[in-house]
DNA sequence: TCAGCTAGGCTTTTT
DNA sequence: GCCTAGCTGA
């Protein structure tokens, strides 16, 4: 295995940064012979001057001239399925094979965990045990609190300081807003969580919060919340995940020569998807791209001016745009001017996180901010065929504010499928049609090819459409798994356990103490809890610590009084053994000590033995960790646990979560106006949140490989209530050459008028075989009586209500239809408690009956709904 | 202290 | 329509 770079000297934390590299050498020698690995004969290769080493071979020429323009800004516009992972992994690679620098001196920034570990895995083939030398590589958080660590004090901190998920935020907020005395229920915590979250990833400080902001929450007191919120952190050694890029920002800011000292250290910068950037991240990244010319080191970046600080638009904010940064790169002579070294990678026609803050703007702007910058486009598809790109390509063609770029593919693909939209009357009759279309996929009905499940994927605008197609794949018994969703960490017994973990390590941690006091139950009501919290607060001590004192006193009862001292001395004893016990072992002792494992084994309910299995499988996986302290940082970064792959299902998640994925086959229902585009994001959005939407969509159709399903419904039930709705405006800007509509291969009239007015998924016509049921046509009737401004919003009625709540004679028919269909009126054959065994599930018990849906609870697969007709007696 | 009820909310979501 | 948080009465 060894090609070389196994042997590149890893640059120590703790020693001093070493002189770049020789030009042109590596930092290894070269290994002498049998080095077999593709670095290492890449190297080998450039020694003898042969014309490009292997890792290079096989790049088209965009691609290579984005690895290979090492110096200075490169901005690599990437479009879907062009080869972005493989240009940013090989350019890191690159880097080190032509030895401009050692792996620590590469600083990799991803936004999610998934992604950074996939560069760490591309990058390990190309590079083989060189890439774990690569501490900066990570998402801008986990490499935030590892810049925050080390330099926790500079900023109030303690390095041990706990990191708070948007749980203990919120909890925390709430006591804040109680403090002083404002209504929680007017004013709600998770409101204002936003709102800080808001200002942080815009990168504003209390001080700096736009007066407007500042008065909008609570009669004008949101600067002094958000002020009394920091405070508040600051005393609980805590941090929000906006405070891992801001105090960083804030220390560099404060300390040149700390910042001095990484801008030295990372020669090189790449960036992954820069669209999703907020301003925070972009600040945090100018700083650290900052260059001070060697020879004059007086000149380096200089501190920020107060009242800079102070400002609130960006560009204020961030001075040295105009300033110290641009200016340094100026003055300097051409010939050693420093290079800014850093690479982004992004898709503007990808950005879909503008809703927390991201600013394509960056993207946009690339060129300005880094002068001299060289802009490559990737625009060779390798990913679907042409008809899906053609259709995706038209679409978001509709959009104004972009960079603009048009992929195109050469391949020729045999099987050549245009994209299929589809109609269907109802959601349920959506999932059914979507599970169909999976299942003849699956036999080979379509082409005589049987497809795996694994290549299929359903993405979904939002969550709730979800539910329809896991109730259906359940009745079909089809192999799904739900991609995003809620997560393992995020339960409740996880939470718990983490609690006490978290105390453990912390005993300022407030928010775990409260949370596990009283869990189980001890006695330790709210009054007791509120002697301790007043207590803690009139000396800013740890609850903890006010425990220790409280019991020495009569201020509390007897009994709480002993039930708080037995929760002491269980800490710290638990503390002292932190150091000796090996963690796992630590942990389990904890929550049996604890009384917490017993609580759920005495607990009846039907899901107290699931909880039991997932605090085992909690105490399983810290076993790949070293202590107790590096779990708890993984768990509080890394929220995501990775899913079952070997199992052959289809995919579920929305297409947020859907965003770097590609499948052979995808369906993208619910494209109907108000869904998709979501009726929020125009409303607040207005026609930015539009063209967000349809970058969406875009993203959607360029997950597809071969396939392309999409499908529209006339009737869908939101919050409720049945709804009669119209097709997607999307699906108007879909181009003809490339989408056929599914049962009607013959014209759909009406395509080419201008303006956004009838869509031709208006008429009953292109469905007629299918479609000419009287409900359809009703629903047709329906829809054309609502009218819609430019926007395609509606003007009067929000929306025309059908079916429940309402009365008349259409609504009453229709409603007659729908229920006709989802459920019989006849009496289920079952009744609850019985046994009942399911093909897929096995036994289980009948927990509710609605019609003909049961809802049981499987012995092995927990609580299900199923279809009478799928289940027998036993 | 807890079950049971009511009111409110309900787009996307990483870290 | 359905879930959750929070309140209330036993």
């Amino acid at each position: 295995m060894s090609n070389g770079f196994d042997d590149i000297p890893f640059f120590d934390e703790e020693e001093p940064a070493p002189r770049k590299p020789a030009e042109g050498r590596a930092p290894a020698s070269a290994p002498a012979a049998g080095g077999l690995g593709i670095a290492a004969r890449a190297m080998a290769a450039r020694d003898q001057a042969r014309p490009a080493p292997d890792y290079l071979a096989g790049l088209n020429p965009e691609q290579r001239e984005a690895v290979e323009t090492l110096d200075g800004p490169v901005l690599v516009l990437a479009g879907a399925g062009t080869g972005k992972t493989r240009v940013l992994t090989t350019r890191i690679a690159h880097i080190l094979a032509t030895g401009r620098a050692f792996p620590s001196q590469i600083l990799a920034v991803t936004f999610t965990n998934k992604a950074a570990r996939e560069m760490k895995e591309r990058i390990g083939l190309l590079v083989g045990g060189a890439v774990e030398g690569m501490p900066w590589l990570g998402t801008f958080h986990s490499i935030g609190v590892k810049i925050l660590r080390r330099h926790a004090e500079m900023v109030g901190l303690r390095s041990d300081f706990t990191i708070l998920d948007t749980d203990d935020v919120i909890r925390l907020i709430k006591q804040i807003i109680q403090a002083e005395g404002i209504d929680d229920k007017r004013w709600p915590a998770k409101q204002f969580a936003q709102m800080i979250d808001g200002w942080k990833n815009k990168g504003l400080d209390p001080s700096q919060i736009p007066e407007g902001d500042a008065r909008a929450f609570a009669n004008g007191k949101g600067r002094e919340l958000y002020a009394a919120y920091q405070n508040r952190l600051k005393t609980l050694n805590a941090c929000d995940f906006g405070d891992l890029l801001l105090h960083p920002i804030r220390m560099f800011r404060a300390n040149p020569d700390i910042l001095k000292d990484y801008n030295d250290r990372f020669r090189y910068i790449l960036v992954d998807e820069y669209q999703d950037t907020n301003t925070a991240q972009y600040m945090w990244l100018r700083l650290l791209a900052q260059r001070s010319p060697p020879s004059s080191p007086q000149r380096g970046p200089k501190p920020y001016p107060e009242e800079a600080r102070s400002a609130v638009s960006k560009d204020e904010v961030w001075p040295d745009r105009a300033g110290s940064f641009e200016a340094s790169l100026r003055s300097a002579p051409q010939d050693e001017a420093p290079k800014v070294n850093i690479c982004c990678v992004g898709d503007d026609d990808q950005s879909i996180y503008g809703w927390r803050g991201a600013e394509v703007d960056n993207i946009l702007r690339f060129e300005k901010d880094f002068p001299g910058a060289k802009v490559i486009k990737l625009e060779r598809n390798y990913r679907s065929t042409e008809h899906i790109l053609g259709a995706a390509g038209h679409l978001i063609a509709h959009n104004e504010g972009r960079l603009g770029k048009t992929l195109f593919t050469d391949r020729v693909d045999p099987d050549n499928e245009k994209v299929v939209v589809h109609a269907a009357w109802d959601s349920e009759e959506e999932a059914r049609a979507v599970g169909e279309e999976i299942e003849r996929l699956q036999r080979g009905d379509a082409d005589d090819k049987k497809h795996a499940l694994n290549d299929m994927a359903i993405l979904v605008r939002a969550s709730f459409q979800m539910r329809e197609f896991e109730d259906r794949f359940v009745t079909l018994g089809l192999n799904y798994r739900v991609v995003g969703g809620p997560r393992f960490y995020e339960r409740l017994e996880i939470r718990d356990a983490m609690a006490y973990f978290r105390l453990v390590c912390q005993p300022a941690d407030d928010l775990a103490f409260e949370r596990i006091v009283n869990t189980p139950k001890r006695g330790l009501g709210d009054t007791t809890i509120r002697t301790l919290h007043d207590y803690a607060r009139a000396r800013d001590v740890p609850m903890l610590a006010a425990a220790v004192d409280l019991i020495e006193t009569d201020e509390v009862k007897p009994k709480a009084r002993k039930a708080l001292f037995d929760v002491i001395q269980h800490f710290r004893r638990w503390s002292e053994l932190l150091e000796t016990t090996p963690h796992t072992e630590l942990a389990e002792q904890i929550l049996e000590e604890s009384g917490y494992t017993d609580m759920w084994k005495n607990d009846k309910s039907a899901e107290a033995p699931g909880r039991l299995e997932n605090l085992k499988e909690l105490i399983r996986s810290m076993e790949a960790f070293e202590s107790l302290r590096g779990f708890l940082e993984h768990v509080s970064l890394v929220m995501d646990t990775e899913q079952n792959a070997d199992m052959d299902a289809v995919s579920i998640m929305t297409l947020h979560s859907a965003k770097g994925l590609e499948f052979e086959t995808v369906f993208l229902p619910g494209w109907e106006e108000g869904l998709f585009p979501h009726q929020r994001a125009l409303d607040e959005g207005g026609r930015s949140g539009l063209e967000e939407e349809r970058r969406l969509a875009y993203v959607g159709i360029t997950r597809a490989k071969r396939r392309c399903h999409i499908w529209f419904v006339s009737n869908r039930r939101i919050h409720g209530l049945w709804q009669s709705t119209m097709p997607s405006r999307f699906l108007d800007e879909l181009p003809v050459t490339h989408v056929e509509v599914a049962e009607s291969e013959q014209s759909y009239g009406g395509y080419g008028r201008g303006g956004y007015g009838q869509s031709r998924f208006d008429k009953a016509d292109p469905f007629a075989n299918t479609y000419s049921t009287p409900g359809w046509k009703r629903a047709q009737a329906n829809k054309s009586d609502a009218t819609r401004d430019n926007w395609g919003t509606r003007s009067g009625h929000a929306v025309e209500r059908i079916g429940y709540g309402e009365s008349g004679p259409k609504a009453k028919t229709i409603e007659g239809e729908l229920v006709a269909k989802s459920t019989t009126t006849e009496p289920s054959k079952f009744t609850v408690g019985d046994r009942v065994f399911h093909i897929k599930f096995g036994n289980g018990n009948i927990a509710s009956i609605e019609g003909n849906k049961l809802t049981i609870n499987f012995d092995r697969a927990g609580e299900k709904r199923v279809l009478d007709g799928f289940v027998e007696r036993v």
